[in-house]
DNA sequence: TACCGTCTTTGTAACGTTTACATCACCGTG
DNA sequence: CACGGTGATGTAAACGTTACAAAGACGGTA
């Protein structure tokens, strides 16, 4: 049982002391070992491994400037698309010695701003910022800047940002190329939901339609329901072939609701959703849907940010978002797939 | 335009050269005003506002030891489970000044220790860890203690643990109560899935059951679809009324599975999940399940490590685990709720 | 050999903050 | 006046790294 050594940790300057030599010589032959004299080198590193000696971050910390902390603000980390997009910042992070610290702005711009504050005074680094509201008004402390990843980060410089116009597009295609005439859509809230309606509008735009209906959501089951209803009651039950909606949960919704008023999916109408969460395999039917490549968006966000660390600078960053593009995955809500039961 | 002033940012020295006190007295004004004569300290905190004085929370750590930094080490942050947890872990810490440094263990071992050692670098005073496969190995650096939150933390000091064997239990009496009385089970990994085959045939044993069976699966989809279809071979269309699943990902390979074999739920087949995931009321029928209280958990975990930090000590913690009891919550998989459509 | 330049090795000091301890002045009491 | 107490302030130490200085060695050249 080794004791569990109550007296404070060795520092470079015990190992100094004990050497007989300065603490900067000390720290050269722990870091730069090649400008330490061998001999010298040897009887520091020995007497440092011998009292255990681990250097202290806090020091590290504050005589480099830098904590090698990364803020990392999202609206809710409970959300499995943020989720996501956390963890792959944090694999981008991680070999480099950065962390991500936490924060929650709960889609509040508020709430951001407290959240960056307290992040600041953490000393964090740089930042990245999922989904912000209050964009440019973070405060800009950090000596690296703050990455938006985000639908709306209007003209930000150092932006990730999703191509909801080619996804609303992508939609509407799949259904025309299913020859779906009968198209009606529930959109989504905010920049974000209005380019999803975009592109879905600018598709359908030459394509001779039978009938087109829309119904406003905001993302949630309940929505999604109401709103395919509210269409059903318009069109009537034959007045509807095919349905996008601006969300996978409102899809779930919509499911539900075409299925208790007796038409099947896909055969009767098919159905869309958007950015392939979990769940959208585990429907049933299983849900076609444009999927929202959220890994590869925080690599991204987390690569702009290493980009200005390794450069030393917060300023050299591109106006240009980098955009992605959205990827149409096809299961059993729009097309009649072989069940492969025996 | 506010001038973006590259100079460095101000110290208690400046301060001090410019009301003429020592550095001491100046972080007294700032941080025990009443030990600071009023004339001197009005003069501090107005030179102080004047240069615009933040203190460094860098050099504030370095001096009193601590970072206000509790690390958090999650199998995986895209699991909707534990960012649930993560979250409310968070809104616990936060009206403290803490703040969660965030790491992924992916469920191995080894990656946990030496996500430990990576956050402990960071000088974190505490820290959760959700999961842990590591238990008693993980290195015991930190000021305050590690606290488990998770199935099996063999009788480590401060541990939150699920009561998976009532989890287990209640499936059985659910089922039970419906008349259910040809029964299987397919289970989990682990201690996790161990205790909930227990508990769910420790309620089983004391009744008269016309026919029993199990499978093995790990959580999946798929091994729910498997299990599921192994067992209706074994026992037949007509030898199964009640399922129970160790998750609900894989009771809803169960819902498809069923529904492929051309079996109602729950007319045919009562089903119950375990977990209560995001996606339990977006299936159809809408999935019965045995609730996990993940917030609440991530709450206490958080408000056991506050514990030790208010009391200062790493030692005070007691052996017993917390033990959370889960929550049935009941829905159209298991009973014909009616349906409101109108 | 004396001098100069260059290179290698090591030391000094500063970075920012807090706090235990020391110091100093002042006031009241015996 | 001596003593003790009180309140305000100063000093120094703690952490690890690095720019700069200093010192010494060495070689080349006059």
């Amino acid at each position: 049982m080794s004791a569990r050594s109550p007296e404070r940790p060795s520092s470079v300057r015990q190992i100094a002391e004990i050497v007989g030599v300065s603490i900067a010589t000390v720290s050269r032959a722990l870091n730069a070992p090649h400008q330490v004299t061998p001999a010298t080198r040897n009887r520091i590193l020995e007497a440092a491994s011998r009292v255990g000696y681990r250097p202290s971050p806090l020091g590290r910390n504050l005589v480099v400037g830098r904590s090698h902390l990364v803020g990392l603000i999202v609206p809710n980390i409970g959300f499995p698309l943020y989720g996501l997009m956390a963890r792959s910042v944090e694999d981008v992070l991680e070999p480099l010695g950065l962390r991500a610290l936490l924060a929650s702005s709960d889609d509040d711009a508020g709430r951001e701003v407290e959240a960056a504050q307290s992040l600041l005074r953490h000393a964090v680094d740089g930042g990245i910022v999922i989904n912000s509201r209050a964009n440019a008004s973070l405060p800009n402390g950090p000596r690296y800047p703050w990455i938006h990843l985000s639908p709306e980060s209007a003209g930000l410089p150092g932006a990730v940002e999703l191509d909801n116009v080619a996804g609303g597009r992508m939609a509407a295609l799949h259904l025309l190329s299913l020859e779906r005439r009968r198209l009606a859509h529930v959109a989504g809230e905010g920049r974000e939901g209005h380019d999803r309606e975009a592109g879905w509008l600018e598709a359908l735009r030459d394509h001779p339609l039978e009938a087109v209906g829309r119904a406003d959501g905001d993302y949630s089951e309940q929505t999604g329901r109401a709103g395919t209803r509210a269409i059903l009651e318009r069109v009537g039950r034959d007045g509807l072939d095919g349905l996008f909606l601006a969300s996978d949960i409102m899809a779930a919704g919509a499911l539900r609701e075409l299925r208790e008023a007796g038409l099947r999916v896909p055969e009767d109408v098919a159905v869309i959703g958007f950015d392939d969460a979990e769940f959208a395999g585990l429907l049933s039917p299983s849900l076609t849907t444009v999927r929202q490549p959220a890994k590869a968006m925080g690599a991204a966000a987390a690569k702009l940010l290493l980009h200005s660390y390794t450069l030393e600078s917060r300023e050299i960053l591109s106006t240009q978002p980098v955009l992605f593009e959205p990827e149409l995955v096809v299961r059993g809500s729009s097309v009649s797939l072989t069940v492969h039961h025996l």
